[in-house]
This record gives C-alpha cells, sequence and structure tokens, in this order.
DNA sequence: TAATTCTACGAAAACGTTTTCGAGGTTTTG
DNA sequence: CAAAACCTCGAAAACGTTTTCGTAGAATTA
C-alpha cells in the first residue's frame, strides 16, 4: 500500500533538494559523489522509477504508437499486431491498440483520443466503412498536426504517409498464373466488393493474368461477397452449376468455405477443383485438405510499419517531407489443395 | 503543420488568462456569457481538445488500463482483448497491449513499464514460464502499489486479486461425460504439462469424470505436449496404437491434429474415434470434420475483467479489500467430430 | 453614503519530471 | 593576497491542465 515514490519524497526524505535528487539519479558529476550514492542507494532501496506521465510531458514525447485496426480477431491483423509490438519493445515503444470494428465513427473517435497527447504517431489500416465513404478528413486532421502515420493493407491513395502494402495486383497475377499452370481452365474468383482496396487490387490481378494468357474474362465468374459472416450461401449458388476447375479466393475463409461446399457436392480437391487462398492462417494450414496460400506477412508487414514510424519520430526534422510505399513481396505456399 | 493548440496559445490570442479559458471551456459560470462564448467559438473553430497527458499528470489517473498476455495470434487471447477493448472503450478506457510472448522476463519488463504510470490497472494472463516458476513478486509489487490487478485463464491463486477463469475441471468433467454418454470406452486426453494451470485442471476433470462412473483412470491414456509448435509427432505416437474411441484435447490444434493423423491411419471420425476439444475457434467450426468443442467465451471474459477493473478503479475508497473469482460457464457446442 | 454582496476575472499551486542559471564556499592561480 | 576557477547544490521555469483563492470594480442594501 506504500504510495508510489517521487523526487520530492526522496528529497525530504533525504533533506536535499529536488533538482539534487534528479541529478544525483542521472549519475550528473554536479553533485557530489557521496550525496549521489546515498541518494541512488535509497533510490535503488525502495525502487524508484520515474514517472511516465511526467516525462512525457515535459519531453513531449510518449515513446507510444497508436494502433489502429478494424478487427483483432483475424489472424492476419493478430500477425500484424504481432509485428508492431515485437519492433516496438525493441525500441523502447509501448503499443496503444484501438479497434474500429470496421466502423467509421469509431475510426475517427479513436484517432481524435488517441492524438491528443496519448500517443506520437499512428499505424493503421482503414476500416471498410472508412473505405467505402472515402473520406479521410480524420487522417488529413491528424497529419497537419505533424503526427506521423503509417498506413498498411488497407491504405488511402491520396494521404501523404508511409505506407506497407503487398502488391495485390502481382500477387493475384501469379496466383491466377499458377492456377493456369496447372491446367485449369475454367477460373472463378471469389472476392470482396471494390471498395475493399485490396479486393479491387486482387480482382484485378485476376482479369490481367487471364488478359495476359488470351483467355476470355467472364464478369459472371467474379464473385463479390458483401457479408463476411454469412458467405456460405452465396459462395454456395456461386458454385452450383460445377463449372469451374479452379479457383482463387481473396481470403482463407471463404476458400475453406468453398472447399467443404465442393466436397459436399461429391467434388474431389484438388483433382476436380484447385483452390488458391490469399491470407496464410491457420484455416490454411489446417482445413482439409491444407490450403495453397499467398502468404500476407503479417509479421513482416507489422515490424515494418512500426521501425518506419519510430523512424520517422527519431529523425530530427519533421521537415523530412518525403514518404515511402514499401511493397511487401509476398510467396506462394503449396499445400494439398493444389496439384 | 499548425501546432498543437494549447489553453495557453487561447489565452494570448484572446487576450485573457489561462484560468479564464479553461473555466470558460468548462462552462463556468464564473465566466460572463459574452467571454465564455467568445472562447468557446475560437476553441471550435481551432479544434481545440485538452492534452491527455496533462489531464493524467493533473488528474492521477490516465484513463486507460495495461493487458499483458502471452500472445496475440492465439485465437482465444485475441478474443479476450477484443472484449476488453469493447467495455473500456464504452466506459471511455483505452487499452494498452504487451506481449510477453510466454517469457517471465518480458513480462516484468512489461509491468514495470506500464506500472509507472502508463495504466491504472491491469487485466493480465500469466506466461508460461511464470506459471512454471511460481514466481509472482513482479505482481505483488504491483499491488501493493495499490494498482488494482484483474487476472483471466491463467491466473495465480495466490495473488490477492479479482479473477476470471472458466471452471475447467467440471468443463472436462462435463466433456468427459459427454464422451462416455457417448459409448466411448477407450478414452484419450491430450493436455499440456501440468504447470499450465488449465491442462493440469482440464486433466483433473477428465480423471474425476472417469473415475465418477466406475471407469479406471490410466496415466498411459494422458499425454502431456510441451511443444505446441511440434506437437505432431508427439501425438502420432501417442495414437498409433490405435486403441482410443473417445479423444479430448486440451486446445483445438491437438484436437485437429490428431483429427488428420487419425484420418491418415484410416480411422473415421466420428465413428470410430470421437472427439472434444476446448476452445471454440476458427479450427474448430472449419476443420472437417468440424470440431465438438467446450466454448472458452473469450470475449466475455475479456469484457467481464474489464468491467470488473474499471469498477474497482472508479470506486472511490481503495479499500474495498475483497475480491472475486468469477466463473464464466462454459457450454459444449456439438459439431461432427462427435456422434 | 457607507457597508455589503456580486460579478468577472487573474494569480498561483499542484501533478512529477528535467534543465538552466545563479550563488555560496572552497581551491587554485598569478 | 586578490582574482579566478571550481565544486556543490538549490531555485525556478517549463510541459498543459484544473482548481482554489484573492481582488477590483460594480451593484445592491441599509
Amino acid at each position: 500500500m506504500a504510495q508510489k515514490l517521487t523526487l520530492k519524497k526522496i528529497a525530504q526524505e533525504l533533506k536535499v533538494s529536488i533538482s539534487t535528487v534528479s541529478k544525483a539519479l542521472r549519475d550528473s558529476h554536479e553533485i557530489s559523489v557521496e550525496t549521489r550514492t546515498k541518494i541512488q542507494e535509497y533510490a535503488k532501496q525502495y525502487n524508484f522509477k520515474p514517472n511516465n506521465i511526467a516525462l512525457s510531458l515535459k519531453n513531449q514525447k510518449t515513446k507510444k504508437i497508436g494502433v489502429i485496426i478494424p478487427e483483432i480477431v483475424h489472424h492476419f491483423f493478430a500477425t500484424v499486431i504481432s509485428g508492431v509490438e515485437r519492433v516496438a519493445n525493441e525500441k523502447g515503444y509501448q503499443v496503444i491498440i484501438c479497434l474500429s470494428g470496421e466502423s467509421f465513427d469509431k475510426e475517427v473517435v479513436n484517432m481524435d483520443m488517441l492524438a491528443n497527447g496519448s500517443i506520437d504517431g499512428f499505424v493503421m489500416s482503414l476500416s471498410k466503412e472508412t473505405m467505402e465513404r472515402q473520406d479521410f478528413h480524420h487522417l488529413r486532421e491528424v497529419t497537419n498536426q505533424g503526427m506521423p502515420i503509417v498506413m498498411f493493407d488497407r491504405v488511402a491513395d491520396d494521404i501523404a504517409c508511409d505506407k506497407i502494402i503487398i502488391d495485390d495486383v502481382e500477387a493475384a497475377n501469379k496466383a491466377t498464373d499458377f492456377l493456369l499452370r496447372k491446367n485449369c481452365r475454367n477460373l472463378g474468383l471469389i472476392s470482396t466488393p471494390d471498395y475493399v482496396n485490396v479486393g479491387r487490387l486482387r480482382t484485378q490481378g485476376f482479369k490481367e493474368a487471364l488478359m495476359k494468357r488470351g483467355f476470355e474474362v467472364d464478369d459472371q465468374a467474379i464473385l463479390k461477397v458483401e457479408d463476411i459472416e454469412n458467405c456460405g450461401d452465396k459462395i454456395k449458388a456461386f458454385l452450383t452449376d460445377g463449372k469451374y476447375d479452379g479457383l482463387l479466393a481473396v481470403n482463407e475463409l471463404f476458400a475453406v468455405t468453398a472447399s467443404k461446399i465442393l466436397q459436399g457436392m461429391g467434388k474431389e480437391i484438388p483433382k476436380d477443383v484447385a483452390i488458391v487462398a490469399f491470407t496464410d492462417g491457420m484455416l490454411s494450414k489446417y482445413a482439409s485438405p491444407t490450403l495453397t496460400t499467398i502468404g500476407q506477412k503479417g509479421e513482416e508487414m507489422g515490424g515494418l510499419a512500426a521501425a518506419k514510424l519510430i523512424q520517422k519520430l527519431e529523425s530530427d526534422h519533421q521537415e523530412d517531407e518525403t514518404y515511402e510505399t514499401v511493397i511487401v513481396k509476398t510467396s506462394l505456399i503449396e499445400r494439398e489443395s493444389t496439384p
């Protein structure tokens, strides 16, 4: 129940001034060796640690970075946080997390709260609603105050800040190509609506790969699922005529759902239908059959984002107004769902 | 690039004192209506928001709660955080997350960092290493300072604080009973070492259920897996003689691994072997066959933990030295892995 | 008209640090 | 021996708030 020790209390106890205590603890030569050790020993004995809030106020920096993501129960975002946390901790920073729950309003509120001194900078991925509205005033407000943002995955193209993304177009391109090389001739794509960046870009890559190889692009062969929770019905309807021998899905949930539906229809995977999914998570590794995926490297993206942000924070001049977009290479991880 | 607005700057701009500005913004009747509206309008126009750090220092409370968990990439912990965040946000709190990575030292360092003024209280689940060592000095240090802790899932019995757990013994009991009722007669358990609380308790429940029904408890039928990453080999060895017709696993990873191994051996699930797993996560829902599980209600546990902590923080008297252990009810979710 | 009460504001302390500056006393230097 | 340098420490400002208290002038009361 001993209340927290402060410089003032040490000073009173040892009959010296607060400044003397402060200096002694930082080993200043201004203080005699005698007084210094006396104070240091006292501090050590009673386990003194300077108050972070006071330091933050004094230094005008909090050594905390704010992370805003849509959901934490998505494996990809969890891995990103893991990466952010690892790098942040290495550099003496702490991580404050807020979830937007895919809601624009919550994203705005959370940013406002954090931006008022609680943190030094942001790492974030936009909510679906924000992508849909294309309303980025809250981001501008923050950057205008000189607070740096690093965005990842779901980014706003016209906001001036560093970005960490995967090359979705190219990745989808590669994956589609891979399926074609495996002799699939009727490809289907299970994607999200176009306002979700990654959905749009992966769709684009899918189309490009087909055209490049001289195949026709049939918009009927592209399903755009709005409601992730209840994606089963739409996917079932999409697959019901059984014409596809190859599927690309923009996340593993869609892929494993499709896989189950197809198996329920008596199809064999990968013999009858080959499947490739984005997001190399738990499901892909443990589904039956296991899924061939495009790894999104969440850990790496998070680590890069944190490193970038901290570098910006600790570069002396804010006037370093150059922004970078890092493209993280994806890799195709072959498993049982492709021949 | 406009620097952050402060009371002082408003005061200078409007040629009044800082205190006048502060009072005006809080609608004090001490300030004339005229001055008040002038100041309020100015503040609104330039979007003034008081600095959180300064408020924290002044009020001696941060409105932040610290969460320390072993890993974030485990679905259970992700759901807990989700629950903590939801309740915290409702009550105007923010969440700082630190990961121990199952390491004792990191747990200690993180707690020390957060305890120095960064947060008002802790929600946490102990690292494996901490459970193994049974060294809780860092927890005591924090509670001695009067900072409240709420522990969940992996708790230290002899630390005086609120706790949120599931009744692991009873849950395992029920699950075992369920398997017996489904006419399984040779049950196996895949668990963790005993120093992991939940492993020990679930093992205990498993044994109790068997004894209660007059079955013999064979310690050979209990596998304790140390290394989660490479659990495959040990589980394979365990299952190789093919004598079990029912399995209980303390997490879904073990269960799905066992399921795959069994299917590889030509066994049918649930016809030949029935499986029940703890932790109702992604894997259980999407594995083939889908798994019957005991839901751990992470969201609910997180929400309860946050609510409890905040209640403690906002009860006027710290001297409310009574601690509660809440037991969250589990539920058995039947799926395809049991008859 | 003198005493009292309001009204409207400002000064200053407090939260816990760090840091700059100044000053008293001792030692060294010329 | 006077001047300069040095050693050791304390006072005070600063970071951005909130809040208590004081006060000058105006309005009210007796």
